[in-house]
DNA sequence: CTGAAAGCGCTTACAG
DNA sequence: CTGAAAGCGCTTACAG
């Protein structure tokens, strides 16, 4: 059998009670006392049993993250600051992916009922009923989950609109709008406001497709995009991979980009990996968008009071996918 | 407070363990009594304590999967499929990237040792000593952890090798390889026994860079692998970022591909994103990997006997980063 | 500063 | 089939 808190008691002849004070942190305690106590753990090779603590404090140390699908640059991202943050603070984080399984994501809910986990934090979501979500410390990302739940967004409507405005710039005269629709209220939505305004104020052809899909399913929108609108001389993609799906597609088509066709991208997040960025895109602080939900949810968990709506600034990078800067 | 079984107990006016003995599948529990109990549960929106229930089994329903770093195609693919499989078998997943912070290994085999989980995956990882890994559930992909620690991995050597028969057979005359080592003993080793094997065997001179780098470096490796060798017509890149990253370097040092220069990648998880692969590559078959590895894991974690080196086969696509095929 | 004891919420032989 | 009881390994008032 595993060596427990009573043995390492007996070992230094003190009280259960006493070696507990020891693990946690050794306030109070005679130092000669800990000294022995600490002894004995060394010697025991002692390890807390982490689940009969957390049965005691009724506390899991765990957070979960749920995301559509974690292998997509922007999750994955995503995933890997939430984990990091997380980390800091002593949390564990649980990974799900939901996508398809909306029982997963009432599964989470049901989780944190039986402190299984502590929080969660949801980046997209289905739509649950507001009394599911009560109590539940709970926030998420570009939606708003419920209306107490604070989250962590992006200014979409500003920086679309800018990444519009310079295609504009560019001469395009037939801007396409490739995009998947989010399921829910989000301030996702709020790139096609930006889209339609755009339009409307230079006058310029709607060329829009943007439906609720899956993940998995951004080459067949790519492709009735082109379809329908073969025309277009510019194209904004809301989403890193609707981006990389249409640059693919438009090159095998022998689509030269960015001559015949300008992409420019909402979320850049694989442009990590290179050194100058290759698509044109508007750039999510993804990192602190990660770091700042994490902190939201402690604090929730702790049950501080927390700001419900924090917006963080975006960033517009020129990549290869628009036309060269004459007057830079 | 929240109820607990005790409450459902006195509701149904039956014993604690009658309610333990229908919350666990109800067999040997007489059907009255049973509705009687669920009735009970139901009215009082009874949600169990799983972290008592996790004491008393010692079982903790988790695995932690190590990675080094989750924003990678590669290991945010697998990361999904160990999610999707581990579900199945009513796991949960951990995630953890470990990369830069060998104390989130030793973390784990602590967390193994406390019950805090049950097992883990280590995709990657630091050199552990013997003693630390043992009695501990671990798998690994691509590298022996340990002796006694199952794997699973890809035909590394073949695979390779038929990827570099194929430049040849495109008529590259020098070829290259760029990837980085892995720290420890590794599967992924042999790819690069292969290049040299088929250069040797076809007269062809050596051109490698095949470094121990962290995942985000891959940009300055491309860079001094193109300084050191400039003129190759041939390259071939170990992982999908890697091969990524070439190529969007070479396009913006005006190489045209695949024209002057071809481009053969180990590992194409992202052509999921396409119907059409555009990297012609070495596809590992991931979710396979992921299920097997988690299915291996569970067996150790039950005791079983399990294969202690799984090889899976791999796939060649043809995409758009090699010559058009004209014999075919 | 410290020990003895109660208790976290469940599970599981043990009797019956 | 079922109840009473012991116990999983820890933490935390309560006395002293």
């Amino acid at each position: 059998m595993a060596t427990t808190i009573k043995d390492v008691a007996k070992k230094a002849g003190v009280g259960v009670g006493t070696v507990s004070r020891v693990l946690n942190g050794g306030k109070s305690v005679n130092r000669e006392t800990k000294q022995r106590v600490m002894d004995a753990i060394e010697e025991l090779h002692f390890v807390p049993n982490q689940m009969a603590s957390r049965l005691r404090k009724d506390e899991s140390g765990l957070i979960a993250l749920l995301v559509p699908v974690v292998n997509h640059p922007f999750f994955a991202k995503l995933a890997y600051f939430v984990e990091d943050e997380a980390d800091k603070f002593g949390y564990s984080v649980l990974l799900v992916s939901s996508q398809k399984r909306m029982e997963k994501e009432k599964n989470i809910l049901q989780q944190i009922r039986r402190r299984e986990v502590d929080g969660a934090i949801f980046v997209t979501h289905y739509d649950h009923a507001e009394n599911e979500l009560k109590d539940c410390p709970l926030v998420s990302i570009d939606r708003p989950l419920g209306k107490d739940i604070p989250y962590v967004t992006s200014d979409n409507y500003d920086a679309t609109k800018n990444a519009l405005e310079y295609l504009v710039k560019k001469g395009c005269k037939r801007i396409g709008y490739v995009g998947s629709k989010p399921l829910v209220d989000s301030e996702v939505l709020k790139r096609e406001d930006a889209y339609l305004d755009v339009m409307k104020e230079h006058g310029l052809p709607i060329c829009i497709k943007n439906d609720v899909i899956l993940h998995g399913d951004e080459s067949n929108v790519v492709s009735e995009f082109l379809q329908d609108y073969p025309d277009v001389d510019g194209v904004f993609a809301s989403g890193h991979t609707m981006a990389q799906v249409l640059y693919e597609t438009a090159i095998q088509k022998g689509i030269r980009i960015p001559e015949q066709m300008q992409i420019v991208a909402y979320d850049g997040s694989f442009q990590q990996w290179s050194n100058n960025p290759f698509l044109t895109c508007v750039e999510q602080p993804i990192e602190e968008m990660a770091r700042v939900v994490v902190r939201l949810l402690i604090d929730k968990i702790e049950g501080k009071e927390v700001q419900l709506r924090t917006m963080l600034k975006t960033n517009f990078l020129i990549g290869l996918t628009t036309k060269e800067s004459k007057e830079n």
